[in-house]
RNA sequence: UCCUCAAUAGCUCAGUUGGCAGAGCAUGCGGCUGUUAACCGCAGGGUCGUUGGUUCGAGCCCAACUUGAGGAGCCA
């Protein structure tokens, strides 16, 4: 039996009016009549849902169709009915319907709102409600999109570790991986533990940053992206912070954080567009039901050019505004998350680049400028989510970096093969960094990375 | 890690000044010939997060703990 998928109903409704047609898929409600009733079937290839009518004298198993619960799989024939002046633009009248699968009375979701909260307690059923069959397919396209903007552009994509045996890069706390038996390590009450006992001979952790690693390729294949997860054991619980994600980090040879900056604008309004382009009904959705300016500030990012303002220029700014902040502004200390706030939904009101930080509170490898104060990193702050992307140019010059290093506290030895790149044909490179789950939050309008995760792991938390 | 708030039926919530534990939805049964979170009737469903305290009496007041949420820090 040749099934039809509900996505190509609705995407090509034509070709199926008025003919014979199996769909199967999973009850959403069912209301059932003496004599008929009609159920609201998904099929999962589509965010909407096609409605089956069924009538008593015309499906043997009525009876026992009807006392289906919600959650069902079942498998229906019959015709398909053009309905314009419904509800729905056309439904199935079913002669014929199959039960794969039963449903129980306690089947957890109900045909009415239920809160996140609530549905991250069901992280295996939650992908069958409305909300969240339409972030994960957004995350899935959007994914997609990612791929296609680089590949398209010639970026060679580069699988860098999840393992490392790096020294700290300052990035976060660290997850170890280890084989050593830790339950009887703290049995024998010895001091310090042996590493070069440890499956690496040496202590490992997960990876918390590809960029280095994706920088020797950069330096080979001139333009090169990652797109992986990474891993975070911070104790921070936001509704921005995971202790795993996903992060795409782009590195550019022979290019200055400029190109960098347009690399980040260009990506950004590619995906978005592709997004509203391939996912119509899940954005409606989402502008209707979690963020009502979702696709005006959408629209308005894909048709506006991105601001761009220095940090010093906007200490100078915020310090006029010092009033309106709890926290105060000083040159030199990171921007506080109203600072960031601030400047791109109220000063800017779109997507703006801060760049030029002072070089105390930024990674070492970034590239030191001119005044010898700042270094040429950027941030890509959003509406709603704060920073979306962390970028820089590299420092591609070698005593500097060997400097830099040191003032961090960091030995040039344990990085003699990055410092290598710096030896052998270095050039200007640049690159960044961006939250996989952040750009899905900003573009479905969720508020929480928990629920743009399909099962997110936060501190205290790996259920599922 | 810090600050704030919350926890009552399967779910979402109400519960007055400390005095009999409630509603809607869901579930079960019955009804209904075009429903759209269908509708109408009836029924079942509770250790009020846990432990302790105050009180004649605690869902309500107090303390600790647990869990969750929001914000901050850290960051992507």
């Amino acid at each position: 039996m040749t099934k039809t998928l509900v996505r190509q109903l609705f995407r090509e409704t034509e070709k199926y009016a008025h003919k014979n047609i199996t769909v199967s898929g999973w009850i959403r409600t069912i209301r059932i009549s003496k004599s008929f009733g009609f159920i609201e079937l998904n099929d999962g290839s589509f965010f909407k849902n096609l409605q089956i009518v069924l009538e008593k004298d015309k499906i043997e198993n009525f009876n026992e169709v009807s006392k289906l619960n919600v959650g069902a799989a079942i498998t229906a024939s019959g015709v398909l009915d053009m309905t314009p002046d419904a509800k729905q633009p056309f439904e199935l009248k079913s002669g014929f319907v199959e039960i794969n699968g039963l449903s129980t009375s306690d089947y957890p979701l109900q045909k009415k709102r239920h809160t996140f909260e609530y549905l991250r307690t069901l992280a295996h059923l939650r992908p069958r409600t409305n909300t969240f069959s339409a972030v994960f397919r957004v995350r899935s396209i959007l994914a997609y999109a990612i791929h296609k903007f680089f590949q398209e552009r010639g970026f060679v994509y580069v699988h860098t570790p999840i393992i490392t045996a790096s020294d700290c890069e300052g990035a976060g706390e660290m997850f170890q991986v280890t084989t050593l038996d830790i339950e009887k390590i703290a049995q024998s009450g010895q001091q310090s533990v042996d590493y070069s006992k440890d499956f690496f001979g040496k202590a490992a952790n997960l990876t918390v940053s590809g960029q280095l690693n994706v920088e020797t390729y950069c330096m080979a294949f001139r333009n090169v992206y990652t797109f992986g997860p990474t891993f975070r054991a911070e104790n921070s619980n936001t509704t921005r912070h995971a202790a795993e994600f996903w992060m795409i980090e782009p590195e550019i040879a022979f290019a200055d954080l400029k190109d960098d900056m347009r690399l980040a604008e260009e990506m950004l309004k590619y995906v978005i567009s592709y997004c509203m382009e391939n996912a119509l009904e899940e954005m409606e959705f989402f502008n209707q039901f979690v963020d009502k300016d979702l696709l005006e500030r959408l629209a308005n990012v894909i048709n506006s050019d991105f601001a761009h303002i220095t940090y010093t220029e906007a200490i100078e700014l915020l310090q006029k505004e010092k009033d309106k902040f709890e926290y105060s502004v000083e040159w030199g200390s990171d921007l506080q998350t109203e600072h960031e706030r601030y400047l791109t939904e109220k000063v800017f009101g779109r997507p703006v680049f801060v760049t030029d930080y002072p070089k105390d509170i930024k990674a070492f490898y970034m590239k030191l400028n001119d005044d010898g104060k700042t270094v040429a990193a950027m941030d890509l702050l959003v509406p709603g989510v704060g920073e979306l992307i962390g970028g820089s140019q590299r420092e591609e010059l070698y005593d500097v970096l060997v400097s830099r290093m040191e003032e961090n506290g960091l030995s040039p030895e344990d990085y003699g093969w990055y410092l290598d790149l710096r030896k052998y044909g270095t050039n200007k490179h640049a690159g960044f960094g961006l939250g996989f789950e952040r750009l899905v939050m900003y573009v479905t309008g969720m508020g929480n990375i928990r629920d743009v995760l399909p099962f997110p792991r936060t501190v205290g938390n790996a259920d599922f």
